[in-house]
DNA sequence: TGTACATCAGTGAACGCGCGTTCACTGATGTAC
DNA sequence: TGTACATCAGTGAACGCGCGTTCACTGATGTAC
């Protein structure tokens, strides 16, 4: 067997790393082959020794998201520590944080490709679901209930918040005006957050915070 | 003068009008000139004799949901009255609407588009702004204050959510989670445009409803 | 009323270009002896 | 230890194709007489 084992893997590994920051700066469809295989150090001809073509990487890079903990971006000088009491606070400052916001290459690719996913295959799609899923699963334990609204509900919308918040925030012309945007989603989500059915005492409804989801690779979606 | 007047004036608005259905539905990049134009009753030649090139385009676009009041998309059986004492709860009601996530064609560009002009020039990032800053003055006269928040960046995050909760719902796969999550974030969004401070009596803050802003024109950006 | 005409809206062949994909090849590698 | 070899990762020329854009043209129109 020539060549060290898992060369392959690391090549592979290279390739989607290389797309992935090309698809979050540029969208899924204006970024060629040719662009990939140089991000990752080759020519385009290798491309189709690793992927069966252009259109099945898209859910690869996707997926990627989620399966390789080591893989989940981490934007500069932001940490979140998914076992702490305040983990759902802790979230939604490092979601809609600066670093975030100016980090478009490692960017969690619900705020950076979500038009595409909507264009894409179900495959793309479901994909996409599971990041949403996991953010939802995260806040919910951290979410409170409150009359009329569910926690799941809650978390839902915090986390369509968060997103939304910075999607809008970098379509802005007016940096002035995307730092309001963002700081006004983040302080309106840290209240939905700890918001309280008014006539019961604080307290209950305290989060869980040992459950099963807290597995060390949902951090990556983040 | 050969040729009616309002000839060409009718038949730009016809390419413009292809245009943006076009676009909503693929993104910028990946509609061509001969697609527009087809969708317009005419061979590619004869866009360059109403547009400079594409790109030029793409803003004059995006900058028709605010001019032209008759050009605001009206999704199937939605109405808003913005002179209506719950104007904010009705825009929140029309925006995260089923029509409207269903209506891809006449979507609000913030929702089909947003990535897109990310990337765009800041004449295009201009009129976005222009179409965000809009909806969040109408929110902000039927929002009220409350502890740690301005009306204003209550309205932000409500249109945030408004964005966010359809574009997310829009990626899904599972239809069932697109409406849960289309309905949490109405659910939400119309609790956060309620919300008082708890100590201050209700009324007061009471949303202002004849200000200049409410011309017919904005109701466009819908 | 009828005809010749100037105008210009719209046509479609042609251009250079970059795309996704293929494939014959080159050459770096670990193994066998 | 040194050399010949089989393997296969990566190269880059070539393909057909659709793109944005140009431009010589066609033909529908309202006007002049």
């Amino acid at each position: 067997m020539p060549y060290p084992a898992g060369h392959r893997k690391a090549t592979r590994k290279r390739i989607i790393d290389s797309a992935r920051k090309l698809f979050n700066q540029h969208g899924f469809e204006n970024v060629s082959v040719k662009q990939i295989m140089a991000g990752a150090g080759m020519t385009h001809g290798a491309f189709y020794q690793y992927f069966e073509n252009k259109s099945t990487l898209y859910s690869e890079v996707l997926s990627c998201f989620l399966t390789d903990p080591n893989w989940g971006p981490r934007w500069e000088g932001v940490t979140v520590d998914l076992k702490a009491a305040d983990a759902g606070a802790q979230i939604i400052r490092a979601y809609l944080s600066r670093q975030h916001f100016e980090d478009v290459e490692n960017s969690c690719p619900m705020v950076a490709l979500p038009t595409d996913v909507r264009r894409s295959s179900s495959v793309v799609k479901t994909a996409f679901e599971i990041v949403f899923s996991t953010m939802v699963g995260l806040l919910e334990e951290s979410a409170s209930s409150q009359e009329g609204t569910t926690r799941r509900q809650k978390a839902q919308a915090i986390a369509a918040l968060c997103v939304g918040g910075l999607i809008v925030s970098r379509a802005l012309h007016d940096v002035g005006l995307a730092d309001d945007l963002r700081e006004a989603s983040m302080t309106v989500a840290l209240g939905l957050l700890d918001s309280k059915e008014p006539q019961s005492p604080r307290g209950q409804d305290e989060p869980k915070l040992n459950g099963a989801r807290r597995s060390s690779n949902v951090a990556a979606v983040l």
